[in-house]
DNA sequence: GATCACACTTTTGTCGACAAAAAAAATACA
DNA sequence: TGTATTTTTTTTGTCGACAAAAGTGTGATC
């Protein structure tokens, strides 16, 4: 397939990494269609490796609930399931939470300024326009804040949650609007503050809502779009 | 080593997942020191499998952070960072918490029927004063309890953080008393009682309680037992 | 006696091959 | 024509082998 990804693994160890994330990116980016089928061969034909090292980098990537494999048969990209997104979103709304609480409560001078470089790598997506740049840089953002928040297992969690968001989001951007992101970067500014000011009651409402904002946007795209489906069945 | 291990892994795909269990249970068990090196030829030997299934489990291991694996070094059995204790209680009492109040919302009669059978196995293991088996019988209780909240986000994160607990626990279960399993299996039986009539917050409250009650018991144990290190170190 | 360089051993990451299992295709039969 | 059965092809799980790193031991040098 793409012939960058050739020989640019032949670091011992770095195999599996390489493989690892690119097709972690190519998950969330919906390069790679949820349910589509994933070829060992093809790939180990893609990045010059043996079938070792790309089954080791699937593994990693079904332990992370990226992809399913199902024993003695294929392995697919993992689907987004839409029976079950109020667990999603109740999980992200969570940790929007507990990490922009903790945030406040725990951060450094260095975690501050690195949100606020996000915040305006963000700010720039939006002026810009650039819907998949405000997808990706919105999701850094938060991560960051968890960061700054000193709890492994809410960032991993978190970071997760956010990924996922992310390809749910790629499904729907076209249909974003000039409206809310501007809000979110006046949401986002707040949160700066309640985090600076250590006050964490107002950092845990901040995000509070904040996530109910998100979640209720992205409620009203996929309401949209199955009503649109909807039709197409009758 | 273990004779048994031997020729149960002759069924294809069967294999990894064998390692993979028997593995994770010896780790939390600590029959695996934390910190100690894995040797996958001896796994090779001892599963009689070639090397190729042994390191796909310790990839799923090491995906679940339950070892460590240094690249084109020796992999270990994950410390326990005491340092870092504080995150662990705060997100398990987070997950005690949203699990119980979750399963008050959403659980059916089977899930009361499963509850109550793993309840009473809890009850027995401590009228044997059976330590171990108050350990993982309690595991299993709060497992339950957090699938019938239909969350599957938060039942990994809780599984993952009560399997870590375990292995604490057991570094100082020989301190156990026999006042608190008595205790907690009254509260156990007040959180089943909240559940079933569907009262969110006294749920919450009540997981809140045992939550910090579990807490504050590990935190004596460890605070008492780097007390004696302390003395020695002197 | 301690430090460094070099040979040697062990361990890890990757490879190509092969057999079991499933999927697909071909055939037989109603 | 449609279904059941066999054969062929593809794909998956496992194996043994080998080369690159890292670890270990030995001797030389100061």
């Amino acid at each position: 397939m793409d012939e960058r990804d050739k020989q640019l693994t032949h670091k011992r160890g770095f195999g599996v990494s390489t493989v690892y994330e690119t097709l972690r990116n190519e998950i969330i980016e919906l390069k790679l269609a949820p349910g589509s089928a994933i070829d060992e061969q093809q790939l180990s034909d893609r990045f010059a490796l043996s079938r070792t090292p790309i089954r080791e980098a699937l593994v990693r990537l079904a332990a992370e609930g990226l992809i399913m494999t199902l024993t003695n048969r294929a392995t697919i990209v993992s689907n987004i399931d839409f029976l079950r997104l109020s667990e999603f979103f109740d999980a992200l709304t969570l940790m929007y939470r507990v990490t922009t609480r903790l945030a406040a409560a725990n951060h450094t001078p260095d975690d501050i300024e690195k949100i606020r470089s996000l915040q305006k790598a963000f700010e720039e997506a939006v002026d810009r326009r650039d819907v998949l740049g405000m997808i990706s840089t919105n999701r850094d953002f938060h991560v960051a804040i968890a960061q700054a928040g000193r709890n492994r297992y809410y960032v991993e969690l978190f970071t997760r949650l956010l990924d996922e968001g992310r390809r749910i989001l790629r499904l729907y951007y076209s249909s974003f609007n000039d409206v809310l992101p501007r809000q979110y970067v006046g949401e986002h500014e707040d949160m700066i503050q309640a985090i600076i000011n250590r006050d964490l009651l107002q950092a845990d409402a901040l995000a509070s809502a904040h996530a109910d904002q998100i979640v209720s946007q992205i409620r009203s795209y996929i309401s949209a779009d199955s009503r649109q489906s909807g039709d197409l069945s009758l």
